[in-house]
DNA sequence: TTGAAAAAATGACAACTATCAAGTTTTAAT
DNA sequence: ATTAAAACTTGATAGTTGTCATTTTTTCAA
C-alpha cells in the first residue's frame, strides 16, 4: 500500500521535487506551483493519457511508477520508457502542437501532481533554469532512443533482455524488479512467450533470482557482458 | 556535380534557411549570423563529427544529404535519421553537455555551414521564436523516434523497407532514391543481402522500379498498405 | 579504355524467434 | 476459504532473417 496515498503533496515539501526538473524554483514559484497544481492518487493500471489525445498539461509524478508507450499495427504495446519518482511526463507533445504519440498508464499505485499547460509554459518562459533543464532533457532523450533504436535493430533478444534488466534495476532499485512478463516483453520488444524462456535461462545460469513477479539481479557483470556495450 | 560548390553560401540569400528553424529571423540577426558561421563544400561519404566527440557548434544543410547514425557492438551502423537541405544536423548534444551519441556524414557531395556553439545559444537566449522552434523540433523527433523504435519492435523487414521507402522518397523526392544497399540496410535495421531480395520482390511486384542505384516508385499506395499504420 | 576494387546479387543453410495450443500457477474478489 | 479469471509456463512447429560463400555487376582511377 501507498503511503499516505490520499494526502495532497505539497511542492515545497515533495522529496521528488527536489531531484526532478523543478528543482531550481526559487520560493516564489514554487509557492505559485501550489497554487496551480493539483494532485492525485492513481490506482494500478490506470491511464494518464492516451495516444492521440491532446496535452493539457504535464504529470508530475511523486511516487510511483509510469510506463510510456505505443501501439503498433496489431494494437500491442512498445514501452518506450518507464517512469519514476522525479520524473515529468507527458510534456513533449505539448510543445509539438500535435496530439499525444505515445500513451502513459500507471504500473502501480502512485501519486501523481497536474500541472495545467498555461501555468507550466508560464514559467518556462520566465524561468532560464528550468527552460535549459528541459531542452537538455529532450536532448538526452533523444540520444536514449538512437541508443533504443540501435539496440532494437542490431541485438539479440537475449541481449535486449540483459540491457533491459540493467535499465529495470535502477528504475526500481532497491526494490526488486516487478513487472509483469507481459510488460517486459513489451519492453524488450519480443513476444511474451521468448521472454519467459529467457528469464529461465538466466535463473538457470544463476544470473537473477525470481519469486513470483519479484526479480532480483544476481550476477550484474555477466548481465553487462551478455548486453554489450 | 553540386551547383556553386565552391560558392560561399550567404544566409540572406539562402533558400534552404527560409523553410529551416532559421528562417524567423529578423534581417539584424541574419547578417550577424552571416558575420559569425563559415560555410564548407563536403565531398561523398565526409565526416560532419564522430560518435563520441564534443559538440562545437551546429551544422546547416544549404545543399546535399547527411546520414546521421549509431555503430552498434560490432560496428554495423544504424542509420536514425538522413538530413536534407534546410535541416540542422547536430544540435542535440550541445545541450545535453554530452558527447556525440551519434555520427553523421555526407550521402552525397553538399554545401554546410557551421555555427559555433557559443553564437547559436546566444541566439537562442534572444530570440524566442528560434528557441521555441528547437524545443518544438525536439519534441516532433523525439515523437518520431518512439514510432521508429516501435516499427523496429513489431514490424517484419518487409513492412519496414516498405516504410522507408516512403520516407526516403519524401527525403529525396523530386529525384529517384539513390542510396547505396549498405545504407538502406541500415536505414531499415537488417543484413543487406536480406535488404536486396526484399528489394527483387519489390520490383517482381511492380512496386518499384531500379537502375543501378536510382530507385523510383512506381506504386505508393501499394507500399502504404504493406508498411501498415 | 582497362583492370582492380567495391558494390550488388544469388544460393544454401542454420538459428533465432513468433505463433498456436495446452497446461499450471497466481491473483483477487466473493 | 473458494473459485473464476488472469497471468504465467511449457511444448511443438514453422517462418523469417542472418550468415557465409560465391558470382556478377558497377565504379573509379590509372
Amino acid at each position: 500500500m501507498l503511503d499516505k496515498s490520499h494526502k495532497y503533496v505539497t511542492c515545497s515539501t515533495c522529496m521528488s521535487r527536489s531531484s526532478s526538473l523543478l528543482g531550481g524554483l526559487c520560493s516564489d514559484e514554487v509557492s505559485n506551483l501550489e497554487d496551480h497544481k493539483s494532485c492525485n492518487y492513481y490506482k494500478k493500471n490506470q491511464s494518464l493519457f492516451l495516444e492521440g489525445s491532446f496535452p493539457r498539461g504535464v504529470f508530475c509524478i511523486n511516487q510511483g511508477k509510469i510506463k510510456v508507450f505505443k501501439r503498433g499495427d496489431e494494437g500491442k504495446e512498445q514501452i518506450i520508457h518507464i517512469a519514476k519518482e522525479g520524473e515529468m511526463v507527458g510534456f513533449r507533445a505539448m510543445f509539438s502542437g500535435d496530439p499525444y504519440n505515445v500513451a502513459a498508464e500507471t504500473l502501480e499505485e502512485s501519486n501523481i501532481c497536474f500541472i495545467a499547460k498555461d501555468d507550466f509554459l508560464n514559467m518556462m518562459d520566465t524561468n532560464i533554469t528550468l527552460r535549459n533543464g528541459i531542452i537538455k532533457e529532450l536532448s538526452k532523450e533523444l540520444s536514449d532512443r538512437a541508443s533504443f533504436i540501435t539496440n532494437m535493430a542490431q541485438k539479440s533478444v537475449r541481449e535486449r533482455l540483459a540491457f533491459s534488466l540493467i535499465l529495470l534495476k535502477t528504475v526500481y532499485q532497491p526494490e526488486p524488479i516487478n513487472l509483469s512478463r507481459e510488460d517486459m516483453a513489451n519492453f524488450v520488444g519480443t513476444a511474451t512467450e521468448t521472454l519467459i524462456r529467457l528469464l529461465k535461462d538466466f535463473k538457470e545460469e544463476g544470473i537473477i533470482e525470481v519469486h513470483t513477479r519479484k526479480l532480483t539481479i544476481l550476477n550484474l557483470d555477466r548481465l553487462i557482458s551478455i548486453a554489450g556495450k
